[in-house]
DNA sequence: ATACAAAGTTAAGTATACTTAAATATTTTG
DNA sequence: CAAAATATTTAAGTATACTTAACTTTGTAT
Protein backbone atom coordinates (compact mmCIF):
# COMPACT_ATOMS: atom_id res chain seq x y z
CA UNK A 1 0.00 0.00 0.00
CA UNK A 2 1.30 3.60 -0.85
CA UNK A 3 1.17 5.71 2.53
CA UNK A 4 1.54 9.74 2.62
CA UNK A 5 5.30 8.99 3.34
CA UNK A 6 5.92 7.05 0.20
CA UNK A 7 4.67 9.19 -1.94
CA UNK A 8 6.75 12.16 -0.62
CA UNK A 9 9.98 9.96 -0.71
CA UNK A 10 9.01 9.64 -4.53
CA UNK A 11 7.89 12.87 -5.22
CA UNK A 12 11.61 14.12 -3.39
CA UNK A 13 13.26 10.96 -5.62
CA UNK A 14 12.21 12.24 -8.65
CA UNK A 15 12.89 16.32 -8.13
CA UNK A 16 16.53 14.72 -7.10
CA UNK A 17 16.80 12.95 -9.74
CA UNK A 18 15.53 15.24 -12.44
CA UNK A 19 18.44 17.61 -10.76
CA UNK A 20 21.37 15.25 -10.89
CA UNK A 21 20.12 12.78 -13.39
CA UNK A 22 21.88 9.53 -11.82
CA UNK A 23 20.80 7.09 -9.15
CA UNK A 24 20.33 9.57 -5.97
CA UNK A 25 22.20 9.42 -2.47
CA UNK A 26 20.44 8.60 0.60
CA UNK A 27 22.10 11.45 2.59
CA UNK A 28 20.64 13.61 0.14
CA UNK A 29 17.34 12.88 0.53
CA UNK A 30 17.12 12.52 3.92
CA UNK A 31 18.23 16.02 3.92
CA UNK A 32 15.41 17.14 1.69
CA UNK A 33 13.21 15.12 3.43
CA UNK A 34 14.20 16.13 7.19
CA UNK A 35 14.53 12.65 8.37
CA UNK A 36 17.14 10.83 9.70
CA UNK A 37 19.69 8.70 7.09
CA UNK A 38 18.39 5.97 9.15
CA UNK A 39 14.79 6.20 8.07
CA UNK A 40 15.64 6.43 4.19
CA UNK A 41 17.71 3.47 4.59
CA UNK A 42 14.69 1.74 5.93
CA UNK A 43 12.43 2.87 3.64
CA UNK A 44 14.54 2.56 0.55
CA UNK A 45 14.56 -0.91 1.18
CA UNK A 46 10.60 -1.13 1.30
CA UNK A 47 10.38 0.72 -1.94
CA UNK A 48 12.52 -1.31 -3.21
CA UNK A 49 10.34 -4.52 -2.23
CA UNK A 50 7.60 -2.81 -4.20
CA UNK A 51 9.44 -2.37 -7.18
CA UNK A 52 9.32 1.40 -6.81
CA UNK A 53 12.71 2.00 -6.64
CA UNK A 54 15.74 0.15 -7.73
CA UNK A 55 18.07 -0.01 -4.53
CA UNK A 56 21.61 -1.31 -3.57
CA UNK A 57 22.97 -1.05 -0.49
CA UNK A 58 25.77 2.21 -0.36
CA UNK A 59 24.53 2.87 -3.79
CA UNK A 60 21.39 5.22 -3.72
CA UNK A 61 17.92 5.26 -5.18
CA UNK A 62 16.73 5.38 -8.24
CA UNK A 63 12.78 5.30 -9.57
CA UNK A 64 12.02 2.55 -11.64
CA UNK A 65 9.11 3.25 -14.83
CA UNK A 66 6.48 2.28 -11.91
CA UNK A 67 8.12 4.39 -9.05
CA UNK A 68 8.01 7.34 -12.14
CA UNK A 69 4.76 6.82 -13.19
CA UNK A 70 3.82 7.10 -9.60
CA UNK A 71 5.47 10.38 -8.83
CA UNK A 72 4.57 12.22 -11.80
CA UNK A 73 0.78 11.36 -10.18
CA UNK A 74 1.45 12.95 -7.25
CA UNK A 75 3.09 15.69 -8.91
CA UNK A 76 0.24 16.39 -11.12
CA UNK A 77 -2.07 16.34 -8.52
CA UNK A 78 0.17 19.05 -6.31
CA UNK A 79 0.33 21.08 -9.15
CA UNK A 80 -3.29 21.07 -10.19
CA UNK A 81 -4.06 22.04 -6.25
CA UNK A 82 -1.85 24.52 -6.66
CA UNK A 83 -3.24 26.44 -10.01
CA UNK A 84 -7.12 25.30 -8.71
CA UNK A 85 -6.28 27.06 -5.41
CA UNK A 86 -4.95 30.31 -7.24
CA UNK A 87 -7.75 30.06 -9.47
CA UNK A 88 -11.11 29.07 -7.87
CA UNK A 89 -10.35 30.55 -4.59
CA UNK A 90 -8.51 33.61 -5.34
CA UNK A 91 -5.10 32.18 -3.09
CA UNK A 92 -1.99 34.22 -4.00
CA UNK A 93 1.40 32.35 -5.10
CA UNK A 94 2.96 32.05 -1.95
CA UNK A 95 -0.15 30.50 -0.44
CA UNK A 96 -0.85 27.20 -2.56
CA UNK A 97 2.28 25.26 -1.71
CA UNK A 98 2.38 24.66 1.66
CA UNK A 99 -2.21 23.89 1.00
CA UNK A 100 -1.92 21.85 -2.15
CA UNK A 101 1.32 19.85 -0.04
CA UNK A 102 -1.56 18.38 1.77
CA UNK A 103 -4.20 17.93 -0.30
CA UNK A 104 -1.74 15.99 -2.73
CA UNK A 105 -2.16 12.93 -0.63
CA UNK A 106 -6.11 13.02 -0.41
CA UNK A 107 -6.93 13.31 -4.12
CA UNK A 108 -9.04 10.38 -6.27
CA UNK A 109 -7.68 10.15 -9.97
CA UNK A 110 -11.51 11.08 -10.21
CA UNK A 111 -11.38 14.56 -8.53
CA UNK A 112 -7.65 15.49 -10.01
CA UNK A 113 -9.49 15.00 -13.48
CA UNK A 114 -12.44 17.15 -12.41
CA UNK A 115 -10.05 20.08 -11.91
CA UNK A 116 -7.84 19.44 -14.61
CA UNK A 117 -11.09 20.44 -16.28
CA UNK A 118 -12.32 22.96 -14.59
CA UNK A 119 -8.71 24.08 -15.27
CA UNK A 120 -8.89 23.81 -18.73
CA UNK A 121 -6.07 21.09 -19.33
CA UNK A 122 -3.49 23.55 -18.21
CA UNK A 123 0.22 23.21 -18.86
CA UNK A 124 1.89 25.04 -16.26
CA UNK A 125 1.40 25.71 -12.18
CA UNK A 126 1.61 29.05 -11.05
CA UNK A 127 5.32 28.72 -10.33
CA UNK A 128 6.15 27.99 -14.37
CA UNK A 129 6.28 24.20 -13.82
CA UNK A 130 4.87 21.90 -16.20
CA UNK A 131 1.92 19.71 -15.00
CA UNK A 132 2.17 15.97 -15.58
CA UNK A 133 -0.90 15.02 -18.02
CA UNK A 134 -3.17 12.39 -17.10
CA UNK A 135 -1.00 9.74 -19.29
CA UNK A 136 2.27 10.92 -17.16
CA UNK A 137 3.12 13.01 -20.39
CA UNK A 138 5.26 16.39 -19.29
CA UNK A 139 3.93 19.21 -21.25
CA UNK A 140 7.31 20.77 -23.36
CA UNK A 141 7.80 24.33 -21.33
CA UNK A 142 9.99 27.04 -23.68
CA UNK A 143 13.30 26.84 -23.39
CA UNK A 144 14.01 29.71 -20.33
CA UNK A 145 17.41 31.17 -18.69
CA UNK A 146 18.41 31.66 -15.39
CA UNK A 147 18.47 35.21 -14.47
CA UNK A 148 22.08 34.75 -13.00
CA UNK A 149 22.92 34.26 -16.70
CA UNK A 150 20.72 37.34 -18.18
CA UNK A 151 23.13 40.20 -20.17
CA UNK A 152 23.29 43.55 -19.15
CA UNK A 153 20.66 45.68 -21.45
CA UNK A 154 18.07 42.88 -22.44
CA UNK A 155 14.38 42.85 -21.50
CA UNK A 156 13.17 39.38 -20.18
CA UNK A 157 9.80 37.61 -19.30
CA UNK A 158 9.86 35.82 -16.20
CA UNK A 159 8.77 32.42 -16.87
CA UNK A 160 9.42 30.16 -14.02
CA UNK A 161 10.43 30.20 -10.24
CA UNK A 162 11.99 27.56 -8.63
CA UNK A 163 11.21 27.20 -5.16
CA UNK A 164 8.51 27.50 -3.43
CA UNK A 165 9.38 29.05 -0.23
CA UNK A 166 6.59 30.95 0.90
CA UNK A 167 9.04 34.30 2.15
CA UNK A 168 10.89 34.40 -1.24
CA UNK A 169 7.28 34.32 -3.05
CA UNK A 170 5.98 37.09 -0.54
CA UNK A 171 9.32 39.39 -1.35
CA UNK A 172 9.05 38.82 -5.28
CA UNK A 173 5.44 39.80 -5.05
CA UNK A 174 5.83 42.82 -3.15
CA UNK A 175 8.87 44.07 -6.06
CA UNK A 176 5.95 42.99 -8.42
CA UNK A 177 7.37 40.13 -9.76
CA UNK A 178 5.15 37.42 -11.23
CA UNK A 179 4.68 35.35 -13.64
CA UNK A 180 4.67 36.56 -17.07
CA UNK A 181 6.71 39.72 -15.75
CA UNK A 182 8.82 41.86 -18.15
CA UNK A 183 12.19 42.78 -16.37
CA UNK A 184 15.09 44.32 -17.62
CA UNK A 185 18.69 44.04 -16.37
CA UNK A 186 20.84 47.14 -16.16
CA UNK A 187 24.08 45.81 -14.62
CA UNK A 188 25.69 43.40 -12.65
CA UNK A 189 28.07 44.44 -9.75
CA UNK A 190 30.92 41.27 -10.11
CA UNK A 191 31.88 41.58 -6.31
CA UNK A 192 28.57 39.39 -5.46
CA UNK A 193 26.81 38.76 -8.69
CA UNK A 194 23.74 41.20 -7.53
CA UNK A 195 21.75 42.83 -10.43
CA UNK A 196 19.84 45.62 -11.17
CA UNK A 197 16.66 45.29 -12.72
CA UNK A 198 13.56 47.45 -13.68
CA UNK A 199 9.83 46.06 -12.96
CA UNK A 200 7.81 48.02 -13.98
CA UNK A 201 8.92 51.88 -13.37
CA UNK A 202 11.12 51.13 -10.50
CA UNK A 203 14.70 49.54 -10.13
CA UNK A 204 15.45 46.98 -7.80
CA UNK A 205 18.73 45.27 -6.82
CA UNK A 206 18.55 41.42 -6.50
CA UNK A 207 20.97 39.06 -4.66
CA UNK A 208 22.71 36.16 -6.80
CA UNK A 209 20.50 33.67 -4.59
CA UNK A 210 17.43 35.33 -5.10
CA UNK A 211 18.38 35.38 -9.23
CA UNK A 212 19.12 31.99 -9.11
CA UNK A 213 15.48 31.04 -8.58
CA UNK A 214 14.25 33.23 -11.39
CA UNK A 215 13.96 32.04 -15.03
CA UNK A 216 13.54 33.79 -17.88
CA UNK A 217 12.80 34.00 -21.71
CA UNK A 218 14.75 36.53 -23.77
CA UNK A 219 12.28 39.42 -25.39
CA UNK A 220 12.51 39.94 -28.95
CA UNK A 221 13.76 43.44 -29.84
CA UNK A 222 15.03 44.43 -26.37
CA UNK A 223 18.67 45.37 -27.87
CA UNK A 224 16.58 48.60 -29.22
CA UNK B 1 -1.24 16.29 18.85
CA UNK B 2 -4.14 15.74 16.79
CA UNK B 3 -4.04 12.89 13.96
CA UNK B 4 -6.63 11.96 11.18
CA UNK B 5 -7.81 9.08 13.19
CA UNK B 6 -8.28 11.33 16.36
CA UNK B 7 -10.46 13.50 14.11
CA UNK B 8 -12.53 11.04 13.41
CA UNK B 9 -12.89 9.69 16.65
CA UNK B 10 -14.26 12.94 17.81
CA UNK B 11 -16.50 13.63 14.39
CA UNK B 12 -18.15 10.42 15.20
CA UNK B 13 -18.59 10.50 19.19
CA UNK B 14 -20.49 14.09 18.12
CA UNK B 15 -23.01 12.22 15.58
CA UNK B 16 -23.50 9.51 17.89
CA UNK B 17 -24.23 11.62 20.74
CA UNK B 18 -26.42 14.03 18.81
CA UNK B 19 -28.64 11.23 18.38
CA UNK B 20 -28.80 9.49 21.75
CA UNK B 21 -28.02 12.72 23.74
CA UNK B 22 -26.13 11.00 26.35
CA UNK B 23 -22.03 8.92 26.92
CA UNK B 24 -21.60 6.99 23.74
CA UNK B 25 -21.02 3.24 24.31
CA UNK B 26 -17.59 2.00 23.23
CA UNK B 27 -18.75 -0.89 21.57
CA UNK B 28 -21.22 1.61 19.30
CA UNK B 29 -18.19 3.65 18.59
CA UNK B 30 -16.07 0.97 17.31
CA UNK B 31 -18.99 -0.71 14.93
CA UNK B 32 -19.31 2.94 13.07
CA UNK B 33 -15.51 3.53 12.92
CA UNK B 34 -15.09 -0.38 12.02
CA UNK B 35 -12.23 -0.89 14.73
CA UNK B 36 -12.19 -3.48 17.28
CA UNK B 37 -13.30 -2.67 20.59
CA UNK B 38 -9.87 -2.79 22.31
CA UNK B 39 -8.89 -0.05 19.78
CA UNK B 40 -12.00 2.17 21.19
CA UNK B 41 -10.73 1.52 24.75
CA UNK B 42 -7.17 2.54 24.05
CA UNK B 43 -8.01 5.66 21.88
CA UNK B 44 -10.62 6.46 24.92
CA UNK B 45 -7.62 7.22 27.45
CA UNK B 46 -5.90 9.14 24.68
CA UNK B 47 -8.59 11.39 24.33
CA UNK B 48 -9.34 11.88 27.88
CA UNK B 49 -5.67 12.55 28.58
CA UNK B 50 -5.81 15.59 25.83
CA UNK B 51 -8.80 16.84 27.40
CA UNK B 52 -10.96 16.07 24.69
CA UNK B 53 -13.33 13.34 25.99
CA UNK B 54 -14.42 12.33 29.40
CA UNK B 55 -13.95 8.38 29.69
CA UNK B 56 -14.68 6.43 32.94
CA UNK B 57 -13.94 2.78 32.40
CA UNK B 58 -17.04 0.78 31.56
CA UNK B 59 -19.22 3.89 31.15
CA UNK B 60 -18.56 5.58 28.02
CA UNK B 61 -16.96 8.25 27.05
CA UNK B 62 -18.86 12.24 26.44
CA UNK B 63 -16.90 15.24 23.97
CA UNK B 64 -15.77 18.18 26.85
CA UNK B 65 -16.07 21.45 25.31
CA UNK B 66 -12.69 21.54 23.80
CA UNK B 67 -13.21 18.29 21.81
CA UNK B 68 -16.86 19.65 21.41
CA UNK B 69 -15.39 22.59 19.55
CA UNK B 70 -12.87 19.98 17.76
CA UNK B 71 -14.93 18.13 16.58
CA UNK B 72 -17.55 21.12 14.97
CA UNK B 73 -14.34 22.57 13.38
CA UNK B 74 -13.93 18.67 11.35
CA UNK B 75 -17.99 18.80 10.49
CA UNK B 76 -17.29 22.64 9.46
CA UNK B 77 -14.62 21.25 7.14
CA UNK B 78 -16.62 18.38 6.35
CA UNK B 79 -19.44 19.70 5.26
CA UNK B 80 -18.11 23.56 3.01
CA UNK B 81 -15.87 20.81 1.27
CA UNK B 82 -19.33 18.70 -0.12
CA UNK B 83 -20.97 21.88 -0.79
CA UNK B 84 -17.18 23.28 -2.79
CA UNK B 85 -17.20 20.00 -4.74
CA UNK B 86 -20.49 20.88 -5.75
CA UNK B 87 -20.46 24.23 -6.51
CA UNK B 88 -16.92 25.18 -7.77
CA UNK B 89 -16.74 21.60 -9.32
CA UNK B 90 -19.60 20.05 -10.38
CA UNK B 91 -19.90 16.96 -8.80
CA UNK B 92 -22.93 15.00 -7.87
CA UNK B 93 -24.09 14.87 -4.33
CA UNK B 94 -23.43 11.09 -4.24
CA UNK B 95 -19.84 12.04 -4.97
CA UNK B 96 -18.88 14.55 -2.19
CA UNK B 97 -18.61 12.23 1.10
CA UNK B 98 -16.03 10.15 0.06
CA UNK B 99 -13.61 13.39 -1.35
CA UNK B 100 -15.08 15.37 1.44
CA UNK B 101 -14.29 12.50 4.15
CA UNK B 102 -10.48 12.69 3.15
CA UNK B 103 -10.12 16.71 2.20
CA UNK B 104 -11.25 17.50 5.41
CA UNK B 105 -8.16 16.38 7.09
CA UNK B 106 -5.88 18.63 5.62
CA UNK B 107 -7.25 21.97 5.29
CA UNK B 108 -6.38 24.89 7.09
CA UNK B 109 -8.38 26.88 8.65
CA UNK B 110 -7.41 29.87 6.66
CA UNK B 111 -8.25 27.71 3.18
CA UNK B 112 -11.71 26.53 5.05
CA UNK B 113 -12.39 29.94 5.53
CA UNK B 114 -11.36 31.58 1.66
CA UNK B 115 -13.92 28.39 0.87
CA UNK B 116 -16.59 29.36 3.01
CA UNK B 117 -16.42 32.97 1.25
CA UNK B 118 -16.60 31.54 -1.58
CA UNK B 119 -19.75 29.88 -1.02
CA UNK B 120 -20.69 32.86 0.47
CA UNK B 121 -21.09 31.59 4.34
CA UNK B 122 -23.85 28.87 3.16
CA UNK B 123 -26.15 27.72 6.13
CA UNK B 124 -26.74 23.44 4.91
CA UNK B 125 -24.49 21.50 2.74
CA UNK B 126 -25.59 19.27 0.28
CA UNK B 127 -27.92 16.80 2.31
CA UNK B 128 -29.66 19.60 4.11
CA UNK B 129 -27.10 19.29 7.31
CA UNK B 130 -26.26 22.80 9.02
CA UNK B 131 -22.71 23.93 8.34
CA UNK B 132 -21.24 24.85 11.70
CA UNK B 133 -19.49 28.56 11.85
CA UNK B 134 -15.93 29.69 12.02
CA UNK B 135 -16.89 30.77 15.76
CA UNK B 136 -18.40 26.83 16.29
CA UNK B 137 -22.45 28.25 16.16
CA UNK B 138 -24.59 25.91 14.15
CA UNK B 139 -26.84 27.67 11.96
CA UNK B 140 -30.83 27.23 12.74
CA UNK B 141 -32.23 24.86 10.52
CA UNK B 142 -36.52 24.72 9.66
CA UNK B 143 -38.44 22.05 11.99
CA UNK B 144 -38.50 18.76 9.76
CA UNK B 145 -40.36 15.77 9.61
CA UNK B 146 -39.39 12.55 8.95
CA UNK B 147 -41.31 11.15 5.86
CA UNK B 148 -42.28 8.04 7.39
CA UNK B 149 -44.19 10.25 9.42
CA UNK B 150 -45.84 12.14 6.68
CA UNK B 151 -49.71 12.08 6.05
CA UNK B 152 -51.70 10.77 3.24
CA UNK B 153 -52.64 13.59 1.07
CA UNK B 154 -49.83 16.10 1.74
CA UNK B 155 -47.65 18.01 -0.24
CA UNK B 156 -44.02 18.26 1.55
CA UNK B 157 -40.93 19.58 0.57
CA UNK B 158 -37.49 17.23 1.10
CA UNK B 159 -35.03 19.49 3.22
CA UNK B 160 -32.79 16.69 4.29
CA UNK B 161 -31.24 13.13 3.79
CA UNK B 162 -29.48 11.64 6.86
CA UNK B 163 -27.08 9.59 5.09
CA UNK B 164 -24.67 9.77 2.64
CA UNK B 165 -24.07 5.91 1.24
CA UNK B 166 -23.58 6.50 -2.71
CA UNK B 167 -26.01 3.53 -3.69
CA UNK B 168 -28.77 5.49 -1.65
CA UNK B 169 -27.89 9.24 -3.32
CA UNK B 170 -27.70 7.71 -6.32
CA UNK B 171 -30.97 5.98 -6.35
CA UNK B 172 -32.71 8.67 -4.67
CA UNK B 173 -31.37 11.17 -7.85
CA UNK B 174 -32.49 8.50 -10.08
CA UNK B 175 -36.14 8.79 -8.74
CA UNK B 176 -35.54 13.03 -9.48
CA UNK B 177 -35.31 13.30 -5.11
CA UNK B 178 -32.86 16.38 -4.24
CA UNK B 179 -32.93 19.03 -1.91
CA UNK B 180 -36.59 21.29 -1.83
CA UNK B 181 -37.99 18.86 -4.68
CA UNK B 182 -41.65 18.77 -4.01
CA UNK B 183 -43.19 15.19 -2.63
CA UNK B 184 -46.73 14.42 -2.34
CA UNK B 185 -47.97 11.36 -0.25
CA UNK B 186 -50.20 9.14 -2.13
CA UNK B 187 -50.62 6.11 0.58
CA UNK B 188 -48.65 4.39 2.80
CA UNK B 189 -48.99 0.09 3.16
CA UNK B 190 -49.40 -0.96 6.66
CA UNK B 191 -47.90 -4.34 5.68
CA UNK B 192 -44.63 -2.53 5.29
CA UNK B 193 -44.82 0.74 5.82
CA UNK B 194 -43.93 1.64 2.56
CA UNK B 195 -45.27 4.52 1.17
CA UNK B 196 -46.29 5.49 -2.56
CA UNK B 197 -45.31 8.76 -3.42
CA UNK B 198 -45.34 11.78 -6.52
CA UNK B 199 -42.18 13.74 -7.91
CA UNK B 200 -42.48 15.63 -10.84
CA UNK B 201 -45.57 13.60 -12.85
CA UNK B 202 -44.46 10.14 -11.77
CA UNK B 203 -45.30 7.62 -8.96
CA UNK B 204 -42.20 5.78 -7.30
CA UNK B 205 -43.07 3.51 -4.42
CA UNK B 206 -40.34 4.07 -1.58
CA UNK B 207 -39.42 1.53 0.96
CA UNK B 208 -39.31 1.98 4.74
CA UNK B 209 -35.59 2.25 5.02
CA UNK B 210 -35.70 4.75 2.37
CA UNK B 211 -38.16 6.67 3.92
CA UNK B 212 -36.13 7.26 7.05
CA UNK B 213 -34.02 8.61 5.59
CA UNK B 214 -35.62 11.51 4.27
CA UNK B 215 -36.73 14.79 6.46
CA UNK B 216 -39.39 16.95 4.48
CA UNK B 217 -41.49 20.39 5.83
CA UNK B 218 -44.95 20.21 4.97
CA UNK B 219 -46.03 22.77 2.37
CA UNK B 220 -48.39 25.39 2.74
CA UNK B 221 -52.13 24.60 0.98
CA UNK B 222 -50.89 20.82 0.25
CA UNK B 223 -54.63 19.92 1.71
CA UNK B 224 -56.29 22.19 -1.31
C1' DA C 1 48.69 1.06 0.32
C1' DT C 2 46.72 2.41 4.25
C1' DA C 3 44.59 5.37 7.30
C1' DC C 4 40.94 8.20 7.92
C1' DA C 5 36.86 10.93 7.08
C1' DA C 6 32.50 10.83 5.06
C1' DA C 7 28.62 8.28 3.77
C1' DG C 8 25.58 4.71 4.70
C1' DT C 9 23.59 0.81 7.33
C1' DT C 10 22.16 -1.84 11.30
C1' DA C 11 20.45 -2.28 15.92
C1' DA C 12 17.63 -0.99 19.49
C1' DG C 13 14.08 1.83 21.00
C1' DT C 14 9.71 5.06 20.60
C1' DA C 15 4.92 6.54 19.28
C1' DT C 16 0.62 5.72 16.83
C1' DA C 17 -2.93 2.84 15.70
C1' DC C 18 -4.38 -1.20 14.91
C1' DT C 19 -5.28 -6.65 15.85
C1' DT C 20 -6.83 -11.12 18.56
C1' DA C 21 -7.41 -13.55 22.75
C1' DA C 22 -7.91 -13.68 27.59
C1' DA C 23 -9.65 -11.55 31.63
C1' DT C 24 -12.86 -8.76 34.11
C1' DA C 25 -16.87 -5.73 34.80
C1' DT C 26 -21.70 -4.90 34.16
C1' DT C 27 -26.28 -6.06 33.06
C1' DT C 28 -29.97 -9.09 32.46
C1' DT C 29 -32.73 -12.82 33.61
C1' DG C 30 -34.56 -16.88 35.78
C1' DC D 1 -29.75 -12.58 44.17
C1' DA D 2 -26.75 -15.46 41.74
C1' DA D 3 -25.70 -17.29 37.21
C1' DA D 4 -25.45 -16.43 32.52
C1' DA D 5 -24.95 -13.31 28.88
C1' DT D 6 -23.09 -9.16 27.26
C1' DA D 7 -19.97 -5.35 27.27
C1' DT D 8 -15.56 -3.67 28.05
C1' DT D 9 -10.78 -3.70 29.21
C1' DT D 10 -6.13 -5.54 29.41
C1' DA D 11 -2.32 -8.07 27.51
C1' DA D 12 0.49 -9.33 23.92
C1' DG D 13 1.63 -8.78 19.31
C1' DT D 14 1.92 -6.32 14.44
C1' DA D 15 2.95 -2.63 10.94
C1' DT D 16 4.52 2.00 9.81
C1' DA D 17 7.62 5.50 10.36
C1' DC D 18 10.44 7.64 12.89
C1' DT D 19 14.76 8.37 16.40
C1' DT D 20 19.88 7.91 18.25
C1' DA D 21 24.04 5.40 18.65
C1' DA D 22 27.13 2.05 17.10
C1' DC D 23 29.10 -0.08 13.37
C1' DT D 24 30.52 -0.87 8.35
C1' DT D 25 31.62 0.46 3.78
C1' DT D 26 33.48 3.60 0.46
C1' DG D 27 36.44 6.88 -1.39
C1' DT D 28 40.36 9.86 -0.94
C1' DA D 29 44.74 11.84 0.38
C1' DT D 30 49.26 11.21 1.68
Amino acid sequence: MITISKEDYLKEIYNLSCESRAKVSTSTLAEKLSVSNAAISEMAKKLHNSGLVTYEKYKGVKLTGKGKRQALKIIRRHRLWESFLMDALGLSWSEVHAEAEKLEHQTSDFLIDRIDEYLNHPKCDPHGHPIPQRDGKIPAVPQSLNLTAAEKGNCYTIVKVVDENKELMDYLTSISIGLNTEIKLIERLSFDNSILVVIGNSNYRLSEQVASKVFVTLNRNSNE
